[in-house]
DNA sequence: TTGTTTACTAAACAATGTTCAGTAAATTTG
DNA sequence: CAAATTTACTGAACATTGTTTAGTAAACAA
């Protein structure tokens, strides 16, 4: 039953996008009424935990491929690559990640919350790789892990909340991948 | 009236934050009906575009120490060290100017963006008398403000929106100290 | 057969954005 | 000045959405 509801409710987040979500909706469309919902999700924050978990994993399996690259560096690149395109090709599957405010308040007992570490762990653990192999010189690897990641949540947000409007539309992901290219060339010198 | 009404939104926004705001609530902090709201703001969407340029405005005092900085390699790092610093202590007004979904559909023509447009016009001037100065090799102005800009604005977002409970509370303005002095170190060999 | 549990729902409640019909004061007009 | 009109405002209502409640009907257990 609760597969029945998260997928519904996936579904319309994906096509209706975040404002075409509400309980309403959600029920009418497995042909329930909204109270059910309450009967395996607590409240909405509930049903946003669980949808959480179902992004993450769609996060994880598209980062996948990157983490069975060899050496760290081109890991490291190509996860970033991977995170960056994730972010671009699932604007609300991120949103509800890293921007959206409303389930963040007890997140940490959460599985999708444990999803993330892991993912956020084992980037460090590939910056870390890259240090032990001397493509950098500081051996910060949770500073350097966080300035990466920084830099591509900023593009990544500022492009899914609309505020890259004083580039021309057709450039702005071009404007990113060419940022992505640059911050590529900073950490060389890292 | 405006200005009224304006005073005590925005006094809403800063003392109980986001959620704090409703037409009903602004209205009884002004003593007048909710619908009153109504003959001075379209809706909801106008009352915050007009909330936008305060906190626009805002912004712009806070960055504008920044601005008088001869150096234009000193100027830059003041300009990012005051961004992140007024995100840090403005949650709210920088959520409504760069995170906030709501009313970013005709913004085109709000003077709150014209500001934000000459901040970030201003920025751009000075990476490029940066540039100029042959503090950087890359002659790229726009990407190396943008990318800048993506990680200044990652930080800060990351931060409001909560995404950055893998690491202690106490320890995460740190970590936002060190990566800003990262990510400038890197510039530096841009 | 009877009591109990399970699965579900219609209806209602509360909060919030928004509209509308009406009122009363101020202002303009004849 | 009296009448007409405009201005400023409001109470009440409506729609939407999250949530709760009381109840029903089927399945199951005693």
């Amino acid at each position: 039953m609760r597969r029945l509801i998260l997928d519904a409710a996936l579904h319309l987040f994906r096509t209706k996008g975040y404002e075409g979500v509400n309980m309403r909706n959600i029920a009418e469309a497995i042909e329930y009424s909204a109270a059910t919902l309450y009967l395996y999700y607590k409240d909405k924050n509930e049903l946003y935990f669980a949808l959480q978990f179902e992004a993450a994993a769609a996060k994880r399996d598209h980062l996948l491929p990157a983490m069975e690259v060899q050496d760290p560096m081109e890991r490291l690149i190509e996860f970033g690559r991977r995170y960056i395109d994730f972010g671009f090709k699932h604007p609300d599957l991120y949103d509800l990640l890293f921007i959206t405010k409303a389930p963040m308040e007890h997140i940490e007992n959460q599985e999708c919350w444990a999803l993330g570490i892991a993912t956020h762990t084992f980037f460090e653990e590939t910056v870390q790789a890259c240090i032990n192999q001397r493509y950098f010189k500081s051996t910060d690897a949770a500073t350097i892990a966080y300035t990466l990641w920084c830099h591509a949540h900023g593009m990544v947000s500022l492009f899914i909340r609309e505020r890259m409007r004083m580039y021309p539309e057709d450039q702005r992901q071009a404007l990113a991948a060419k940022s992505f290219e640059m911050i590529i060339k900073m950490a060389e010198s890292l």
